[in-house]
DNA sequence: AATGAATGAGATTTCATTCAT
DNA sequence: TATGAATGAAATCTCATTCAT
């Protein structure tokens, strides 16, 4: 049985990273401050990372992961054998969940930070290549016209996802989740673009 | 060692501080270099500005207030006894035109500076105001379903549309406008929520 | 009869530059804001004074000679057949009552501001010089002791009678003026060194 | 690029300051400056220092204890049996002997610095306290008259003292020391409310 | 691996002064 | 006389980064 110890420096840093990025953004934060935070010394934080934007730059990518787990578990629950809108609102709904588990993180990873940083790596378009190929596939198997750019349709979507995300995130009394799912299922392309029989 | 100005300065500090804010963000770039990029001395800067907060403030409300006037304009060109679908093609070839016209100003407007600045107010919400009384008005005149939030639906499609300009903007060769307008268009939550005769 | 008119530029600058020094002191106030406050432009300041510590300067020549005005109207008052402590305590009453009327001016004077200024030259020699010549005055009437040095001894008195007035004036509840006088008079070289018959 | 040093930051700030607030005084100093006086970098003053005026006031502090025990030491070595007058005397000839030592430090703590900075608390009232408390003790003891009010004694008196020795370090070569000792010990209120037997 | 004092380039902002009107 | 926009030197303070320990 492992011994529970205080976890290493690198986890701390990312712990601490996350909290100042999202409470004050990431060119209001000081790579001593977040040494600091975690209960580091200042020259331990460039032992692990080159600068701030390094650790920026991980966070996002492991929320990014993170997401794109929860909705293809989401979408594996439901089954492909289930309907498009089934696996649609399940993609929807594990989203929407993941943000409200990790307010941080998704601010981190889809706010103001994204695109701001010269050294972390454009977010967005990596998020939209999962969507983009599912998209794909149902058009593909005749489900969905194929008029529709799928990887444009996902870049559409992803922008209303992301925007609505983060502006509930803001404050969450503002709506409840499950009309936040009704109207990003609404607006989903896969639906509108469905071939109805 | 005052000297004449053929433009004046704010004008000249709010050209100069687009094209800087557009090219490396607001964190990026210093008063001083604002003001000696508008061909002025340092301290002339603060005689029309607090800090660059308020420049960039400005220069979004300008944007706001110019997108505005050009939706409306388009609409009411198409004029109100229009179909739906008429008008909300109007509005939306109206944005993509305007930020294919103003491709800076629509970018440091609602581009990475639009939540940065603890100075700058909120610039989407503003924008929303005008998507959402439009839905509530058709609602009233029974063209859409009542069961649709307009607050809701006009800040998701919002936040579609602006994330799709900026990603065309940063290169316009990735898609043709008009198939941006169909995209937009198709996604707008008006027509989604049409009371089909 | 001469029609009331607005003062003319230096005495609004005067009586402008007097209330700033007095409430922020010299260094923190700049000329701009002295012109402004006078309700006059920027550029009028320095048709009148050279800088700042022009207009200080002239400021307490002002109040230099106002209180030596007083004072030496108040000894007269009483009558130079009158006893040493009637003449002291005469001038003393004078000082405490002009600084009680004009507190700004007093501060301005004698306060923080007495030395800063570069341009300003000394203010405390030039008061000294009215007291020790009474008490060589004094000193060759035989009323007060040969041995006294009169100027250092105008000296110490001037400098306690300044810091006793500086502090009161901070606050002019802390003590009633007859208890001030009474203090001060009794501090007064002239009477300590008093040839007793 | 950090560099070992012989003696530590703080004494060697405390020492860069002390000299250029006597020489210049303290608003016409810089934090740079004393930084670079202090053979250090810029930064590292705000290291150990909020500014200018947290190490001012630190100087201040450092002169009002020396000042307060070489007073103390004075009038213990006489002995609490001997008179008044040889406590008073001993008292302002500790006082004079410390200004000539430290000059600076004196003018730095009672000088123009004395109440200028915001962030510097009261330097006049602190070093009051002692005085007052002695001439309450021997009011007391029923050595002075119970009419003297003990706070404003000290304070008229340390107004003299200060204002007497800042001259006096001006221009040493004005009095001799003594002269300035018997000048002082004349003009203290424990003996102008000697009771007589 | 960990530390933190030290560094200095650079950003922000102020203000005395000028001069064309 | 009077004005005030314009100027830029200078002051304050921050923070990414280094390196001796």
């Amino acid at each position: 049985m492992p011994r529970p110890r205080l976890e290493d420096a690198p986890t701390r840093l990312l712990a601490a990273g996350l909290a100042l990025f999202a409470r004050q953004g990431c060119e209001r934060v000081n790579s001593n401050a977040i040494a600091r935070a975690a209960g580091l010394g200042i020259g331990t934080f460039y032992l692990h990372f080159a600068n701030k934007y390094a650790l920026l730059r991980a966070l996002q990518l492991r929320t990014l992961d993170g997401l794109r787990a929860a909705r293809q578990a989401a979408v594996a629950a439901v089954g492909s054998e289930s309907g498009l809108e089934e696996q649609v609102r399940a993609s929807v709904e594990a989203a929407v969940a993941f943000a409200a588990e990790h307010p941080e993180a998704y601010r981190v990873c889809f706010g103001r930070e994204r695109t701001a940083p010269a050294h972390a790596g454009p977010v967005v378009s990596e998020s939209t290549r999962g969507i983009a190929s599912a998209l794909a596939a149902w058009q593909r198997a005749g489900v969905i016209e194929p008029a529709l750019d799928p990887a444009l349709a996902a870049r559409a979507y992803l922008a209303m996802e992301t925007g609505m995300l983060l502006w509930w995130l803001e404050d969450p009394g503002r709506t409840a989740a499950d009309k936040l799912v009704e109207t990003l299922v609404r607006g989903h392309p896969a639906l509108a673009a469905q071939v109805r029989g």
